[in-house]
DNA sequence: ATTGTATTTCGATAAAACACGAAATACAAC
DNA sequence: GTTGTATTTCGTGTTTTATCGAAATACAAT
C-alpha cells in the first residue's frame, strides 16, 4: 500500500476533518436521508451544511482528504459523494503503530 | 488517561519531531555514548546535533512533544535530558483507532 | 441555449507554524 | 562573584494553513 504518512497526519491534524471522516463512519446516523444509498458515499451538500463553515472551506477540507488518501469520491449527475477510503485508513494506522 | 488528542496530533504533523520520537525509541543505536544511563533519557545536545537544526528550533520541538506528553524531561545538572513517555503513545494509539 | 442547482477554484486576508540568531537563564567550576 | 557551558526564551521574517466571498465550472431541466 503506497500512501504517504505524512500528508495523512498533516489532513488529520485539523479537527474539522476529523469529524468529517468521523461522520462519514457512520452516514446513516450522521446524515439525513439522500435520494441516492448511502453505499456511494454522502453528497458533498450534507457535509456543508453539518460542518458550519463556508461551502469553499468545507470543498477545500475534502481535497486534502482526498488527496491523503482518506477518503474517495463520485459523481453523479451534478453531485459528488464522498466516502471513506478503509484500506488507506487502516494502513495509516498500521503506519503509526510502526513509526511511533 | 486524559490526553489532547488534538494537542497530540497536531505535535506528530511535522517530520523532525516524529524523527526525534524515533530515535528515542533506540537511544543506544542512535545516539553515541553520553555520561548517564540512557535510562534518564537522551540529552538534549546530543538531540541538536543530530536533528541538523538551530538548537532553538530544536529546543521549540522538544517542548512541542513534552506539552502534548509525548515525552518527559529530567535535569541534571546543567543538562536536560528527554525521554519518550510510552503510556502516552500507547493512549494515543489506540485513542486514534477509536477516533479514526 | 437559457436558467437553476451543485460544486470547485480563485484571490484576498488573518492566523499559526517553522526557522533563525541574539539575548536571557540555569547551573558548575573556578 | 566571574567565567564557561547547556539550554531556553525572545524578537523577527518566511511559509503554510484556514477561512471567506466571488467567480468559474459542471451538469440538469426547461
Amino acid at each position: 500500500m503506497q500512501m504517504d504518512l505524512d500528508e495523512i497526519i498533516k489532513a488529520l491534524a485539523n479537527p474539522t476533518r476529523r469529524e468529517i471522516l468521523a461522520w462519514l463512519k457512520t452516514p446513516e446516523t450522521e446524515f439525513c436521508e439522500q435520494s441516492f444509498p448511502f453505499e456511494n458515499g454522502v453528497c458533498s451538500g450534507k457535509i456543508f451544511e453539518r460542518a458550519g463553515l463556508s461551502q469553499s472551506t468545507v470543498s477545500a477540507h475534502l481535497a486534502v482528504l482526498q488527496k491523503a488518501g482518506l477518503v474517495s469520491s463520485t459523481k453523479i449527475g451534478q453531485w459528488v459523494f464522498y466516502k471513506r477510503d478503509e484500506a488507506t485508513i487502516a494502513a495509516f494506522l498500521a503506519a503509526m503503530r510502526d513509526a511511533l
